[in-house]
DNA sequence: TTATTATAGATAAATAAAATCCTTAATTAG
DNA sequence: CTAATTAAGGATTTTATTTATCTATAATAA
């Protein structure tokens, strides 16, 4: 179990966003060279977060990708559930009625992890730390 | 991200086992029919948790799988982790220095999970919930 | 109109998970 | 001692998922 490559990328680029200047936008060729990943691939994982409302794409020259205005309150586990979805990280297979009890822990134990997630925003790690790029 | 199938047949055989009579061992072959999985792949699994000290296994005639002493100790987090390995479920691929903020925040979520399936053992459950196998 | 930039579909390549097959080794009952 | 039973382990296959590429289309600004 782990989380995906395209997680890591899409979180690295909103810390990106976040960090550079918020109204111009910037294009895949430049995110993708930081990150050393391909344009298109990167694209698509973007376009995922277009669709979740995060971020907007402007076409055309001098386009790319932008923040859209609530960017302050984007957190780690909205930009994860973009990529990776919001399903549940266990299922259990066996058929014991109408619940199991490990699948109840395990469940339990998931929240715990993104309570962490939901509580944490890219704004707060771009206040808190100095980033590198 | 999930866990995989091969933890939850751990899991669920783990609570087999705690639920069951202690001292007698159990056949992969009834363990298997129990969850719909094919005894071979099941054996793998138990190897596992053989070889990370959770249960011993006996060839032979009337050989199988059986709890071992600390069995009162053995916590969702040890099984996960005989299992799925010890790695962290998330690894920063972009070069900033010694250490990513990102990484910092994911992992420190994911220790808060862990630190649940750390807390829980099977046989809490076994006390807690009545199994139905 | 041309260059630039994102979107999207199709497909390929790489990796990982799930499962099977077959052989060997250990043990116990007879 | 022998035959039956049971786990371990190596090799391989199947299936699924992730990662990546290629190509065509659409939008926009200079």
């Amino acid at each position: 179990m782990k989380f995906s490559k395209a997680t890591d990328y899409a979180l690295h680029t909103m810390l990106f966003l976040t960090a550079a200047t918020p109204d111009k936008p910037v294009g895949v060729q430049l995110l993708a060279e930081k990150q050393k990943v391909s344009p298109t691939y990167l694209s698509k994982i973007l376009t995922k977060l277009v669709k979740a409302g995060m971020i907007e794409s402007i076409t055309g020259v001098n386009g790319g990708y932008r923040l859209k205005r609530n960017w302050e309150d984007i957190s780690f586990l909205d930009i994860i559930h973009a990529i990776e979805g919001s399903a549940s990280l266990f299922d259990c297979s066996f058929d014991h009625g109408p619940d199991c009890p490990i699948q109840r822990v395990v469940l339990e134990a998931e929240e715990k992890m993104e309570e962490h997630l939901r509580n944490k925003k890219m704004s707060d790690l771009v206040r808190e730390t100095n980033i590198v790029f």
